[in-house]
DNA sequence: CACTGTAATGGCATCGAGTGCAGAATGTCA
DNA sequence: TGACATTCTGCACTCGATGCCATTACAGTG
């Protein structure tokens, strides 16, 4: 798949942009006119390139705001492969997905707007699911290999869908607030599915929020 | 919203037809022809309707397999504030899943087709979650409104997602075999969810399948 | 420096989804 | 029959997406 191919044994004519840098024209597009009002030749022109030639880097004016996101899965699926099978699942899930959502601080305004683009526009939030599949098959085929079985079984399948369901809220509530901190809300939100909703429930079976020192987490 | 209108008060021009019935049009149409080689024009043909008529009745061809989603809403909606506040949140919010999933016999083939399509065809995937979006906010409510706090906290949008991918990931299953019964796999997704993964993990923690005697759920 | 093979770009024609607008069609009521 | 309300219809137009084919840029070779 990803041809990381040495720069010596290339032949022919070199691409004019790259998919990261194609989205990163967009994302900037997107965020100061809106996604609906931008079209497909305002980016190949912003980047210099023809319409004909953006379809040939993304299938979909959807797919811009994510950039590369293959890359980014083989990384959390080798991440997943390197832990030692000590670890707990629930724990293992976790690192995962907090490895995962984890940029460097240049990147960070570019990751939030992002983000906010995928979450909040309706065409993009509907493409989202074409994207997670693959990610929640990362988790479904990592759980079956630690359970035993296939990743298309009810349980790994579950995992998969639920750890998602983690992400999405988390994401969510961390992008309506800005105060709270995305590991804090990702942690809480396994925590909660790991040792089960009806511990974790603020208050109806416990009489208080057990999230202990995190500012807001779960609540 | 939905105005349901006494038959004498009403005045102009009659609807030709309407959302079910444009919509068991369309699904046969999708079933039978597969869902991008059908056009709008050929469900308007099919129905007696111009094109520019369908765009009236739905917001887009994706929205045709759903129907009239926001009545079934309303009625869970309805079935969750009719339940006494004894009942247990997790009782809750199962018995308001397999209500939801619950359909008249001389439905039952249209509704199969509805879902393969839902869940089979990319596209609809995709829009899928726009639907959802409404599904998850009831959850949300209804858990705010048991636990005390907003709808838009993180504990009740975490239910509401986790709630969703238990449907996603039973509703997957069932169209990949036949011999499971839709309701099985609903409870069984809702008991995992509510007793902590780490409890209902097939093979880790317990020394075998904790599922009794529902054949294959959660394996 | 041509010459060749390769990989990427670019232009063009076409299809289908979705929308705004103006007007026709169909119904109720006085 | 005439006034009014509501829905339907035809048309023009925008934009995303795709197939086809020519064109451009680059590396290596004689």
């Amino acid at each position: 798949m990803r041809s990381r191919r040495k720069p010596s044994a290339r032949i022919g004519r070199r691409p004019s942009t790259s998919r990261e840098g194609l989205s990163a024209i967009g994302i900037e597009l997107f965020r100061t006119q809106g996604f609906d009002e931008t079209s497909v030749d305002q980016i190949a022109e912003a980047a210099r390139i023809a319409r004909r030639t953006f379809f040939r880097y993304f299938p979909s004016k959807n797919a811009v705001p994510w950039g590369d996101f293959d890359a980014h899965l083989e990384q959390m699926r080798a991440h997943l492969d390197a832990l030692p099978p000590e670890v707990p699942l629930a724990e293992a899930l976790t690192s995962a997905m907090l490895d995962f959502n984890t940029f460097p601080a240049s990147e960070a305004t570019l990751h939030r707007d992002r983000m906010d683009l995928i979450l909040r526009v309706p065409a993009l939030q509907a493409y989202s699911v074409v994207m997670y599949e693959g990610w929640r098959r990362v988790i479904a085929e990592y759980v079956a290999h630690r359970i035993g079985g296939s990743a298309e079984d009810h349980y790994p399948r579950t995992v998969g869908y639920l750890v998602l369901g983690v992400a999405m809220a988390a994401y969510e509530q961390w992008l309506a607030d800005d105060s709270l901190a995305l590991p804090d809300l990702l942690s809480a939100g396994m925590r909660a599915l790991y040792s089960g909703l009806d511990a974790a429930a603020p208050s109806t079976t416990g009489p208080d929020v057990p999230t202990s020192s995190k500012k807001a987490a779960l609540q």
